[in-house]
DNA sequence: GAAGGGTTGAGAAACGTTTCGGAGAACCAG
DNA sequence: CTGGTTCTCCGAAACGTTTCTCAACCCTTC
């Protein structure tokens, strides 16, 4: 149906190696004469290359791989996932490589994910938030293909851009405890996830070096979701001795825990201080605005990016970079009820 | 370097087409031991399939190519496109699809946007909301390649699946107009995409109905944007005569709005009512919370993925499709000042 | 034991490119 | 006029699959 190389080189009786050096300024030169005619039937032809059949030969595709954290329904509504997702396409169209997404539900696919690291469709790939439990990374590894992971556990022979959780953490924490606060709870997001693991850790650095006393009830578990983030604020209300404080592992988690104070009638910040994670688009307009830690998601998923393609053309593999944080104040925190009396 | 259908051939002194049809439970079929027996050397080296080398031969990918309206920086971070993308990723996965992004921005990499049609990476194509000067969809279309649009135009050999913006704008304006609203103002997307222009005409189709007359100075230009919905409700406030009411064409424009309002401290929905468009997850957590009008983008999408995978397997192709809307009546909106005294 | 059918497997073509080897022509210097 | 260099351009190989053709073999069945 479409047009070839072929066709042309028939209708201008020339072979298709002068077809294909005429179309690529290739690695042969042409007469002049020969490549305008060349051009003029391809375009009469609407000739169009045949990426897969050029693929095919140069082993090259221009294309970069994109592997979300799992991928169950939804996940790309993750405002992480959007932002990451938004740095990569950007990036990606700067290096002029298209992305190639890869959407398989089931456990199967998962397993099979591996071959979108060799089946020839992409150069390169990256992992966005893996799962510790995601063997998919080791493998890319050890099949020396290029790859990176944003937010991932640094491994050898693959790229790893994450931020400082720990000093995040400890902005955050520390502006709270710089309010007064002593009773500072923590919602947690999936233990399975680096970026969760690090910074439940971190906050129990925190208390340590502060000499304030860890307290297993104060630590919910909210899975990086708004309605996890609620359930895991109303057990926190419901306590005997209810935090001052709630630091939230993400944003969303945050919103959650928000929203459900409000149904409790519990004023934030007057009641109970909260802080978010991540400085997403939705952490701005809500009432009231919500105290956070922005991590470079964009910058750090272009990094990525960038890297990987200077990997693919040969270049030296760059270090592991590790990207600051910056606590942003907002209107969701403030003293403590009894500092102030 | 990665094993080859090859390799295990000639490690088990078969032909190349034996072990095809092994591993393909192929038209053909062999004899247990030997299938065993490719299967077991298969995992030994490690084998995955090259998918371009079928796709050469086979003509199939099991991907759809994604356009977005035009890839400026961030069009990702736009919600609406945020939701649609992950409505036509859920559905993809589901379908055994992968997704390839077109990234590339420049002008003239948008012309060349059709090679990615036939170029043999994708199997269809979807354009999200295209603009009127697109040439692609109707390129896309004169190459019998299967394509679909959300909220484009209808198109002849198109899958068009869109929203029933007349009867969406309708509810909005007869809310508007039911709590007493007459001074009814309109922020407009950009007039070169088929959402923005139907609204808008839809709008002055509401006032003509209502026998409202039609004023100029009440349409602004918000080009679907935050900021730009913020410089048209700037200008709107300092009408000598102002609106009450604004009715704007998507969720951000009306965001854009509301900060506006906050900032001159006009109040809403006291002084000025807004309604906006939509249902993006942002316009719940603001306050006040936008009223606005939902619609299904994400199973317009979906729908989309289905009826271009149809279409890809040989089926008829599905009629073009109309979802309805909903109005959500939320906070923003009111009864006009002069009406209540 | 020959005809006919089914099973098995080797070999090769095909998909559309890129790029190499090499043949012939043209050109230039000595 | 000869030897070498440069320019042209054709033919063919290669990439890794799928799948067709065809030959060889085995098993029935008459």
């Amino acid at each position: 149906m479409a047009a070839t190389i072929k066709d042309i080189a028939k209708q201008l009786n020339i072979s298709v190696s002068t077809v294909s050096y005429a179309l690529n300024g290739g690695p042969r030169s042409v007469p002049d004469d020969i490549r305008e005619s060349v051009l003029r039937v391809a375009k009469e032809l609407n000739y169009r290359p045949n990426r897969v059949a050029r693929s095919m030969v140069t082993g090259k595709s221009d294309t970069i791989g994109v592997v979300p954290p799992e991928v169950t329904d939804n996940v790309f509504l993750s405002p992480y996932l959007h932002l990451a997702l938004n740095g990569i396409i950007n990036e990606a169209g700067r290096q002029h490589q298209d992305v190639l997404l890869f959407t398989r539900c089931s456990e199967v696919d998962r397993d099979e994910l591996a071959s979108i690291l060799v089946d020839g469709r992409v150069d390169g790939v990256i992992f966005i938030a893996p799962h510790f439990s995601e063997k998919s990374v080791e493998l890319a590894a050890s099949l020396h293909s290029p790859c990176a992971t944003v937010s991932g556990v640094p491994l050898d022979g693959v790229l790893s851009f994450s931020v400082d959780n720990e000093s995040g953490v400890a902005s955050a924490m520390g502006h709270l405890y710089e309010l007064g606060h002593r009773k500072i709870a923590h919602i947690a997001g999936r233990l399975d996830m680096q970026d969760a693991l690090v910074r439940l850790q971190a906050y129990q650095a925190f208390l340590r070096n502060h000499h304030i006393s860890y307290r297993e009830e104060w630590v919910g578990m909210g899975q990086f979701t708004i309605e996890g983030g609620r359930r895991a604020m109303a057990q926190l209300l419901t306590l005997p001795e209810p935090p001052t404080a709630v630091f939230c592992a993400n944003d969303e988690m945050a919103l959650g825990a928000l929203f459900e104070a409000h149904s409790r009638q519990v004023r934030v910040p007057e009641d109970i201080s909260i802080v978010g994670f991540d400085m997403t688009p939705g952490s701005e307009n809500v009432y009231p605005g919500l105290t956070t830690v922005r991590q470079p998601i964009g910058e750090l998923s272009a990094a990525a990016v960038r890297a990987l393609k200077a990997l693919i053309d040969g270049k030296e593999p760059q270090e592991p970079t590790v990207f600051q944080t910056e606590l942003i104040i907002r209107q969701s925190t403030t003293c403590p009820k009894e500092h102030k009396s």
